[in-house]
RNA sequence: GCACCCGUAGUUCAGUGGAUAGAACAUCGACCUUCUAAGUCGACUGUCGCAGGUUCGAUUCCUGCCGGGUGCGCCA
């Protein structure tokens, strides 16, 4: 193989495809929908929910370069008990009857969510000590479902709408920091107010894949019938059946998750239900937001897309921890089971290990530590955890930290690309012990890295600009002899299109594969730079002239793969 | 009890049946009067949890065991 001429042949190709160098064809017609962050909308988001929120958009991008059509649904899970504790803390703080550390109004400087999540643990606290509180859940759980005004009181079905929609503006505000975006909301509540559960359900007993049983400990509920019936747990004799109607008549989560993937599929077309879709608003990056909304909902605003825009997706990958594992297969079967074996096979659970702290970080939150783990679980409604926007702001004061000269914008974009990466790098299946240390790091394997090579590479071209170096049009004759470091250089950028390509396949996803593959290419890049002399005071005009279609090649393939990982390139650092 | 996942260098992790198992961090040492030192180069560090099996060949596949995590709610 002939170096110089391989080499050409590479630069060339980078050059012509330009912004589309990678970009594959397969996906082109297909439509995926990819659903990720689903953050309950009760409180402020933690790291757990930025790994989520990472892998699902880093996934979007990735099936979008490979030339699917890609919708990324947030669904909001706003029915929930998680809701209505929320309603329940702010209902008894207006009564006097909760006290919250550190104050009970929202302090100054405090966001909404962060509010909220200390009204969520303070409530918490208060079921412990006086469990009689559980009944006012019982009755704002009740308020939401039938979405009726009460005659005397507050009205708990509004105010849990809009604790709700303020939630999810702060979680799409913390998201916008990572440059994460959505092309639709998706909301638990719509789809049983405009009767797709209800219709969902119909569809599921006329089947006959449905069991009620009349005695038992689950009578009067609905069941799928799933695994091998009984099983012994911790906690004595269980049934593996999966209930999806309550026996007070309400759906689970499960059982609404069956209706949200009949519509994500398309197969609610013909139950006679109606949704709307209206703008939400324009979002960081400039696309716009859709939501979901009944018809009683969609109302006044003017803008209106039509229906058969949304959903019917031909392949569906969900984004959700391995925990929920078992949920996920529910849906599934219930697809077989109701005939739509094609549409079952194409739903993907792209599921992921959870994120806990290391012992240190623990410690620095004031978990006690004394039992030497080496890891402890976050939980929300303790209070133990690392918010996301806590961790955002202090990736980039950190990076100032390091550069006292950067401007505000840039720390920004640097502190996202670190997390960014922080959270896609491990494999899927490994929990994350996150370690504030290790994840402000910005050094080494980092995002920061990635994003100083980039800035590196476009430096030697300013300079080569402002020196007045004008480069041939074409990349012509390469030297006769290649360095190894160019060689390898080339090497690596003529992989890209194969190394995304293997790396987006919808049925074998792997966000840190792409990762690892772009950190290589910063490196070769690296290597190079420091072994090869300055290019501005080449002599040899063909080396100069290869050296800086080089660095040009590096350059666009570094920014194209950037921009899959959600970066923002950095032009100068 | 059953099911799923993890176990690789001091630490955090890559590793798609194939060659001498790789990075980063940490530690020690070298390199800025040459295009960005958030960089580079070097040194140090491995019974790939243990035991069998399949294979020409196993960190990778299978079985068993040990250690750790998770799931098995009329929560979501």
């Amino acid at each position: 193989l002939s170096h110089p001429i391989a080499g050409r042949i590479i630069i060339e190709r980078v050059l012509e495809d330009g912004a589309d160098f990678g970009q594959n064809t397969v996906g082109i017609g297909t439509k995926v929908i990819v659903e990720h962050t689903a953050i309950n909308s009760n409180k402020a988001a933690h790291v757990g929910h930025l790994r989520n929120s990472s892998l699902g958009d880093t996934v979007v991008r990735m099936l979008r370069s490979q030339g699917y059509d890609v919708e990324a649904q947030n669904y909001i899970d706003d029915t929930g008990v998680q809701v209505a504790d929320v309603v329940v803390g702010l209902t008894l703080l207006t009564q006097g009857k909760l006290q919250l550390p550190g104050g009970n109004e929202q302090l100054p400087g405090e966001s909404f969510d962060y509010y909220c999540s200390r009204v969520y643990v303070a409530v918490g606290k208060a079921y412990e000590e006086r469990p009689e509180l559980k009944a006012l859940r019982d009755t704002v759980l009740h308020a939401i479902e039938h979405g009726e005004e009460p005659e005397e009181g507050p009205d708990y079905a509004v105010l849990a709408a809009d604790i709700s929609h303020q939630i999810v503006q702060a979680h799409l505000k913390t998201m916008a920091r990572l440059n994460i975006s959505y092309n639709l909301l998706t909301w638990e509540s719509a789809i049983v107010h405009a009767g797709l559960w209800q219709h969902t359900f119909e569809m599921l007993r006329n089947s006959g894949v449905l069991e009620h049983p009349e005695s038992g400990p689950l009578a009067g509920t609905w069941i799928l019938p799933f695994g091998e019936g009984e099983m012994q747990t911790e906690e004595g004799e269980r049934s593996s059946d999966k209930v999806l109607v309550k026996s007070n008549g309400t759906a689970t989560y499960t059982g609404k998750d069956i209706a949200n993937h009949l519509w994500k599929f398309g197969l609610a077309d013909d139950l006679g239900v109606e949704f709307h879709f209206i703008p939400w608003g324009v979002q960081q990056d400039g696309r716009m937001l859709w939501t979901m909304r009944t018809p009683e909902e969609a109302g006044k605003t003017g803008k209106e897309a039509p229906p058969e825009r949304f959903g019917h997706a031909k392949k569906v990958v969900n984004v959700i921890d391995v925990r929920q594992s078992y949920p996920q297969q529910v849906v599934r079967e219930s697809l077989r089971r109701l005939g739509y074996g094609e549409q079952a096979d194409s739903l993907i659970h792209l599921g992921y290990e959870v994120v806990t702290l290391s012992a240190a970080t623990a410690a620095r939150l004031g978990v006690d530590t004394s039992d030497g783990r080496e890891s402890y679980a976050m939980s929300g409604r303790k209070g133990i955890e690392i918010k996301a926007d806590d961790l955002i702001s202090a990736a980039a004061a950190r990076m100032i930290e390091a550069r006292s000269d950067l401007s505000e914008e840039t720390a920004a974009i640097l502190a996202a690309s670190a997390i960014r990466y922080f959270m896609i790098r491990f494999g899927l299946q490994q929990v994350i012990t996150l370690d504030m240390d290790e994840v402000l790091r910005a050094n080494g394997d980092t995002g920061v890295y990635l994003q100083y090579a980039y800035a590196r590479a476009n430096s030697i071209l300013r300079r080569l600009q402002e020196a007045n170096y004008e480069l041939p049009e074409q990349p012509t004759e390469l030297p006769e002899q290649l360095e190894q470091s160019e060689w390898e250089l080339l090497r690596h950028i003529d992989a890209y299109p194969r190394a995304l390509a293997e790396t987006s396949r919808v049925e074998a996803l792997a966000p840190n594969t792409l990762a690892a593959y772009v950190y290589d290419l910063a490196a070769h890049f690296s290597d190079f730079y420091e072994h090869t002399p300055p290019i501005i005071k080449e002599s040899d005009q063909r080396v100069k002239a290869f050296r800086a279609w080089l660095v040009r090649a590096t350059m666009q393939t570094l920014s194209n793969a950037l921009r899959v990982l959600g970066f923002v390139p950095l032009e100068r650092i």
